[in-house]
DNA sequence: AATGAATGAGCGTTCATTCAT
DNA sequence: AATGAATGAACGCTCATTCAT
């Protein structure tokens, strides 16, 4: 039962691992076979198909990335400073979390597109994206706020806007990466968002 | 002569139809036999291998969508209102070319999508497409001098750092679009512009 | 287990048997399935690629081919007759045992051609063809001591010389009755290696 | 008309050329448009089918080997130093002759696998491949009754049988050559043939 | 005489999946 | 829990050939 669980865990993280790197479309059994040292029939008794493969490894790539819950970024947050200490710290230990599954290899795949072609794939992972998105976009406005609350924002600010609009930069920083450097590496990914953060708030003459 | 430049365009537009619906990998060479109607070594006989049609239909898309040189946005665009009538026209007109050669299809794939499975399927083709970000990015730095020269802007505004977040987020919103309804249509591609160029400047309260 | 040697070493025999009638190049996947009764998938579970089959075949044939080694021809070998009936009952006994697995079917291609064409398809197959020729050659010399010690060639006759020219007449007589009857038979093909052992010794007299 | 004939001449050279060095089977129209610089079309226009092209070639090959008919082998040939400067002149010359029209590349399929080639791939071809044979087979013979004549063999000497082995020696040493060295130079053939004959008259103590 | 557009069968290979053991 | 034998559909691509111009 122990075992089970085990070999299961271990095909998802190899999974995980080739998805990010080669995308799911061309990811293999033979891929994975060769990866996990197991045997086709192996996987499958693991695993209904491919497509369960996928899902799975979603599910398992959701709740490794979620963050335990601390005190309400609303409290943390206090300015520039800590807003983006926060946030940057956030990325860094999602990411410490992926490489050390993944041995080091550099990404080829960033969040947005492993998102994107799961959803392809299967339209049921739509859902959870979209909800990993809000709950990102909230984060963001929570993190607002506190820097609100601590007068580094004007009250007349709308905190929605600002954090619609961060998001959104991020998202396009993000994937411009991609665009530039095929094979990423955290370093570049955390210069990025440090950067796109610094280019939001200079907009504002911080 | 007449027939091969025509059946080679009409090649043209089908893959590329079929590209940005399906994407590049999930396009075999059966669906441009059944949506063209041609015969597998007919289409052959005008292109060498599938990524060869992959870097003509780029070519093909990149020249489709180039813009005849007008005057400049620089002097163009005034304030606000002309910045976002130039930059949603031009939108519109692009959308309507492709459109057009696409039958109505509602897309699937957007343009920063369809470039990136270029690049990942031939490396030749990063170089256009730097270019073509590069390109629009000065464009939006042009508008944006414009209406600086207007007084829209403050004169100590950093016009390269708005255009860049301008561009970011636009970027973001698009993709963001694809995320939420996989079959998006060009109204709502508009949409999405014109909303995201109002949140823009709406946090400098214009 | 013993189902994979099985179908494995089947599939061997079969692939033998359609490269010595139809020539490597001239046989399918298609003919080996047919031929076969397998799936192309299956055969593909058993050799990597079609030019794996050609070298596991080869393989195959020459194992197949080997003699078992008994006292040492030099000590066999005492004159024109017993040399003549040790070597026809050689390459009788090879005949035999292709026969054996090949269904009585009449060869088309014979040893020589089936060196040269996996040679051409092959780099890796021309060391041990050339080390089968090689062998070959040894045999024929250590006939001819034996025969040389019972007096019956002179003392200061070029063993190795006669080896060699003995060696090649006969595979030159080999390649002829290819050239004559395309669908060679078992009993002309010794017929012919029994000539040509007549016609090279009648030039001495004997 | 004149054109005609020489655009039919040049394709039959050309597709020579690529048949000795790739073989009928891997030459491909692909092969012959790219060499002769034609269409598909237009060499279809002079030969109804590649097998057409084959037998063509195959006369063609036949026809360029022809020596002009002079004084009767049987009176040229004195001893074996005038036997041995003819055989390796005639073979020099037809050597040269390809050579010529095959601008210096390597040949890789000596006359023996060309011919066995041809009749594998169309039966007719037989007959006059046959046909090549035994004027060879002649042409020894005659050489050989030369040398009886001038007491360089004994009356006795059975002249048929002293051609045949010699032939099927130098067939032999020849396809010898090409196992050992799959593109070889045509000073390395006339090497085996002169070492052929050496060897062949050295049996007899010459 | 020559072009090149178009065809359709066939090639070797990869794939996700099933199933008996 | 795990193996690996077997399947059949699909893949990108090459081929000899036909035909209108």
């Amino acid at each position: 039962m122990k075992a089970k669980t085990d070999t299961r865990r271990y095909i998802l993280e190899t999974a995980l691992q080739l998805f990010l790197v080669k995308g799911y479309k061309d990811v293999s059994y033979q891929d994975l076979m060769q990866k996990t040292g197991l045997s086709k029939g192996a996987i499958y008794h693991h695993f209904a198909s491919k497509e369960d493969i996928l899902v799975s490894v979603f599910e398992f790539f959701v709740q490794a990335g979620e963050q335990p819950r601390g005190p309400s970024p609303e409290e943390i947050v206090k300015d520039f400073a800590s807003f983006k200490k926060l946030l940057l710290g956030i990325r860094r230990e999602q990411f410490a979390h992926f490489r050390k599954m993944m041995g080091g290899k550099p990404l080829r795949f960033n969040k947005m597109l492993f998102f994107l072609e799961a959803i392809v794939e299967n339209k049921k992972l739509k859902k959870p994206v979209d909800a990993l998105m809000k709950q990102e976009l909230l984060f963001l406005e929570q993190c607002m706020r506190g820097m609100q609350k601590n007068g580094k924002l004007g009250k007349k600010q709308d905190i929605a806007l600002l954090a619609r609009n961060l998001f959104w930069m991020m998202q396009g920083a993000e994937a411009m990466l991609f665009f530039m450097s095929g094979d990423a590496k955290e370093k570049e990914f955390i210069k990025v968002y440090a950067d796109t953060l610094e280019d939001f708030f200079s907009m504002f003459n911080f």
